[in-house]
DNA sequence: TTCCTTTTACGAAATCATTCGTATATACTT
DNA sequence: AAGTATATACGAATGATTTCGTAAAAGGAA
């Protein structure tokens, strides 16, 4: 097993990991055009972003072409995992229900999703006994 | 319809502002030292956050007597509804249903808590038609 | 080759959050 | 009253995050 450190990367670090998750791996370029439609910011922000990430092993860096890629070094589900553990101690004082019935309240959910959640109620309870 | 300023409380103004909605109108003392329980941290710090707090409308504060009396001014259920949104976004591209599966699933939920959102799923089913 | 564009490298500034030392005021204790 | 404890006020240091200017390197176009 390999040592997991526990990186805690911060708002504008879990942009650019959104992009990569999303995208698969990319150039800083391709990174700063899509962070681009949602905010103003420079290229060369962004490219030191992604290198102070790939120096916290956050990302890793091919360096064989000119262009170097960045891929995601970071799991997307074990880190929102781990935010949302913090996330959840934070603002729920660890009430993983009232998240949940909060989150499910305010945002449109398809029919196939509820069912989806549904289901994980059902295996739940069957296993609590 | 007043003004609704949507602040984003830091992560250590959280933790002031928890204590507040779990306690009630406190002091800075009983504040600190309910910080104290989790985490090394000095009394004119505690201090100091709360002024800046209540500088930014966050807290309100009752001054007339030696001991100031610090209120919370956000609602707990509004403040955490926006911290979700942004988290929400932020941490699962906006995808709610995957987050509340990862929240169900990495959380012991007790039975009663699993019913009462099998209840608001029914509800959200029904209506959404 | 020369010029223009794109990329990375580097370093430092700007911003924001957190922490705390010191001073001063107020109340309590003896 | 004198001394001690506890409170707030103030200002500044520290630390982390974010931003970006400038330069050097690499590549492509004329």
């Amino acid at each position: 097993m390999t040592l997991e450190k526990t990186l805690k990367p911060t708002e504008s670090e879990l942009e650019i990991l959104q992009v990569l998750w999303q995208h698969g791996p990319s150039t800083v370029r391709f990174v700063h055009e899509e962070l681009s439609k949602n905010k103003e910011v420079g290229y060369t922000t962004t490219l030191k972003l992604m290198q102070i990430m790939a120096d916290k092993q956050m990302l890793d860096v091919d360096k064989s072409s000119r262009s170097h890629i960045y891929y995601a070094a970071l799991e997307e589900e074990k880190t929102q995992q781990q935010l949302l553990g913090r996330f959840l101690d934070a603002a729920f004082r660890g009430s993983a229900s009232k998240l949940v019935m909060q989150a499910l309240g305010n945002s449109n959910t398809s029919k196939a999703e509820l069912d989806e959640i549904r289901n994980l109620l059902d295996k739940l309870e069957g296993g609590s006994k």
